[in-house]
DNA sequence: TATGAATGAGACTTCATTCAT
DNA sequence: GATGAATGAAGTCTCATTCAT
């Protein structure tokens, strides 16, 4: 029942956030859509940021486990298997983001409206997925399968890659097919953009 | 004199946006800051946004200007000219973001406090570095220097890695060489992550 | 059981309110402190501040039962037995004061922060105490014992003085034994602040 | 011109407050009644307990001129003069009561409705209020004016007195002569109750 | 009788913007 | 052009009270 109403509020909280924004959007907006008093707000959230913060969260902690904890690099063993996983990965963040529409908005959009104090709460997710994603190249590294370049960096410009992919799936080209996306983000990830006779005539030797 | 007084206002901003954000900033702190009367803002900017927007602007009229404008793809002949070309280019964009770091800040991390109508003039600025690069691509594609990977999806992605290529450069590591790390995001964007002697046993086939 | 909680709700109401103030204590935090529900409260009080004036009934009823009501003017003969009855009078109010001091407080200092309505039902309280002196005054005075100045008046003086006395006894002076205030608050009353060989040479004439 | 609306808002809310109470008075009430905007109040106030210290210090600092700071105990030389000073005092004390009636309304009955941290403010002005009494009455003992009585207990009843003396000159009988209560409370305050007849058969010894 | 989640009116305060000087 | 005092709309949050269980 309380529950209930929890997710009553985080719903319209997510929608109007992502169609006004987060400042546009008012407690009061936000309790007359999920039909409730606006004193029951606050029986449920602390203030308006910590509902927002509670949105993120959910995101964060929905993509995390359906992504980067579900394939650990250490069972990884030639490159294929490599390549497949990471088809894999860029599968589930798409469809992901898609599945969860708004809440993808909403963070890619909306999760810099907050005060300082918020959002380094929120930059927090963003540095744990890049932390994330630095073990997991090290340790493919470490099986000769990754290149030796600082796997922070590149981490960062993955974390990068992810948004904007995230982005064009849901709102450049919501209708291309999710496989062929996953594929292109595969293989530009770990074959560059070069042609291989290109690069034979002039490549970074 | 006026355009002394716009350009401190538009400093001060810079600076304040950037230490407590957007939203917390008041119109009195940058004035205060400015050193000027509360009503002489008025006299040069229409209104609170208006200013984050040509701030915003500003940058990326610097950007682009020293980026892509200054690099037609159609010049390119060998994968080598493209190679070092697009060291150059991430060298630019590094020195840039290092360069008006307090603008870089604002433009990743404060973008989004804006309401819809100001966000859209924004966004506007991302899709057109997307649009240029992906008129590059298609450029550098047909010179068959280019894999034929979707080029407004490569796009996209590539604007993920420069926002966060610039992130890092600024935030994560202010003290990495620029020239080392533009290497490594040049060799990261067209050779891939894949170790090659991995590839030849199980790359994309 | 119900006396039970009710007694429970005003110790409760009492200490907060003496702690933190009537308007900054919520019906919330009495019920807590009580251990009972939200709800229960209204079962017992009609709302907030009709507990406060009970609270403030209680201690004015207890004040006046063992203080003018046991001690009707009528019953006086000399200076002696006025004097030693101003005495015991005194060191009831004392005692009474330093027992309920939590009460004491909450009348003496938060009487005040109710609206009008109730405060007029309290400020009674205050006048009956002063009609009770004037008439034990007005007894006094017809006895002999008494001087004629204006009973009134006079009753309202010693209203003061009970007050800050009862103010001295609990806050500034609560281990100076009660037998001696008693007697210092008698002989102002009695005789005065001059002294008699001052007087000699230059008192009222 | 600031100064006036600063004023104009001070004499406002000390209106509304004795009228309805501290509580019950909301900014908006008093801004109204000054005749000037909402958000003027905060350019003259830090907000509404602080206007309500602001006009209870006015208050004290006026009280305080007028009576113990010109009246420097140390000049006294016999019971007469101590006796004439004291009536002295008592008429000054009697009138800007009944001159400032709003303000001694406002100190007598609505103090106490603020929240503890400015309460303790105005106990202080009770207290400093004490202080001086305590410190004239030791002066006036040391010159054999006064009896020996403990000077603090004094003092406090002596703050008593007054309160209720204006209490009793403003709201019980605003048309008694000032002369004449100044001259009841001074020889109620120097000599005592007791009828000297009586006293000789039986005071305190 | 007891509960406690839900209510919703209402107050304070902020702050972008204006405009008379 | 510059000033800065004044404006007033608007939003967050509190909390006494109710009522279905």
């Amino acid at each position: 029942m309380t529950d209930d109403i929890a997710r009553k509020l985080k719903a319209a909280a997510a929608r109007l956030f992502t169609q006004h924004g987060y400042t546009a959007t008012r407690v009061a907006d936000i309790v007359a859509n999920a039909g409730v008093a606006q004193g029951t707000f606050y029986l449920h959230f602390e203030n308006k940021p910590s509902l927002f913060v509670a949105l993120i969260d959910e995101f964060f902690a929905g993509l995390i486990e359906e992504t980067i904890a579900r394939h650990p690099a250490k069972r990884l063993q030639t490159g294929e298997h490599l390549s497949a996983e990471v088809e894999e990965i860029w599968m589930t963040i798409i469809r992901y983001g898609r599945k969860h529409d708004i809440l993808t908005r909403l963070v890619l959009r909306e999760a810099h409206a907050l005060r300082p104090e918020q959002r380094a709460h929120i930059n927090r997710h963003f540095e744990q997925g890049a932390d994330a994603l630095a073990r997991y190249l090290e340790d493919a590294q470490q099986l000769g399968l990754v290149k030796n370049l600082p796997a922070r960096l590149i981490a960062w410009l993955l974390v990068g890659m992810i948004e904007r992919a995230m982005h064009y799936a849901v709102f450049v080209a919501p209708n291309a097919p999710s496989v062929s996306l996953a594929g292109h983000c595969t293989e530009f990830e770990l074959l560059g953009l070069l042609e291989p006779s290109a690069a034979r005539t002039g490549g970074e030797s």
